[in-house]
RNA sequence: GGCGUCGUGGCGGAGUGGUUACGCAGAGGUCUGCAAAACCUUUUACACCGGUUCAAUUCCGGUCGGCGCCU
């Protein structure tokens, strides 16, 4: 059986997918779903650069608002969501395009990765008030195989206890896809972070994260996202509101850098350079597909 | 002008007569239920000149610069 067709934008946050993502659903009678670990929470709209909704109107969004900001997320949920979401929008015989800076998310559909249970909340919260050490001695007490685990990365320690020393899988590359790359260079990226952080200034992302602390307090996970956490000191008074800007576009900067990593390591991506290329190539794409 | 004090890598900040402290930033990387997370690797220095010493960033003298006090 041949798998249906399936389009990926990714790339840095501030490259421009989103808005690629509208123009290319108008033309390819596509419908979009959402790949940003961030924009999946409802109310933190400002920060994550969440379409607006006269984009949500123009072509169908998915996966955005879809996680209580108290209960959390993860690239389980987020697999088993994009799932359905692509099913569905297949029986409507429109194509899928996911798109997001989130390379985890984005390699767990490309992967078909296999997650293994989640964590149970008793023995996470267990397991976290000991020292690395204590949790690499239950490794080996239990005897599980550590073998290519980090075992310097806590999180990576708990969850192999968790799973009882049992592994993930993973596929080989889903067939039948297209992944096409957003990447700006330096210097005009420096430049687009800039803006954009300005204009979610000017759009009132004090006030939205006036909200949702006032709302649920600053120790719920995306909280700790950049262009939220960064006000925790800006609203004690420890710095000024240019201090603040330039925080939150500096950790942008750093979070790029993050997922440039990501991605280059994904030969398979499509690195654009203009708009009319991801036009012919998803044309010819779909020439050789079939919906 | 005199006395004292300080002068460390992009920034912050230890320390020593002879193995690069460290943190941040920068660079590279890992990545399967927190991934905008977590973790790993890594570049850059001891203001300048001279002296003592087998050896000086570390001791001594001077120069320059900052700071403080005094006249």
């Amino acid at each position: 059986m041949k798998l249906l067709p399936l389009v990926f934008i990714v790339g840095e946050t501030a490259s421009g997918k989103s808005k690629l993502a509208i123009d290319l659903a108008l033309k390819f009678n596509g419908e979009i779903i959402n790949a940003d670990s961030w924009a999946v929470y409802r109310g933190f709209d400002i920060g994550t650069a969440k379409p607006s909704v006269e984009e949500r109107r123009l072509v169908p969004h998915h996966l955005f608002d879809v996680a209580d900001p108290l209960a959390g997320y993860s690239a389980a949920i987020f697999k088993r969501m994009a799932g359905e979401c692509i099913e569905d929008i297949y029986t409507r015989k429109k194509l899928p395009i996911i798109v997001g800076g989130t390379g985890l998310y984005i390699d767990s559909i490309i992967y078909n990765y296999i997650f293994l249970p989640g964590s149970n909340l008793k023995e996470r919260s267990y397991l976290e008030t000991l020292k690395l050490d204590d949790l690499k001695t239950m490794v080996n007490k239990y005897g599980f195989d550590s073998t290519g685990i980090d075992l310097n990365n806590k999180r990576r320690v708990i969850r192999l206890i968790e799973n009882k020393g049992k592994r993930p899988q993973s596929s080989p590359m889903r067939k039948n896809i297209l992944i096409l790359g957003l990447k700006v260079d330096a210097a005009n990226l420096e430049n687009n972070i800039k803006k954009r952080v300005k204009r979610m200034l000017n759009d009132g992302l004090e006030r939205e994260v006036k909200r949702l602390v006032n709302k649920y307090g600053w120790d719920i996970e995306p909280m700790k996202g950049i262009g939220y956490r960064q006000f925790k000191d800006y609203f004690n008074g420890h710095i000024t509101y240019d201090q603040l800007r330039e925080l939150i576009i500096s950790d942008t900067i750093k979070l790029v850098k993050k997922q440039k990593t990501w991605f280059k390591r994904n030969k398979s991506i499509h690195w654009l350079h203009n708009s009319s290329q991801s036009v012919e190539l998803i044309t010819t794409f779909l020439n050789k597909s079939y919906i």
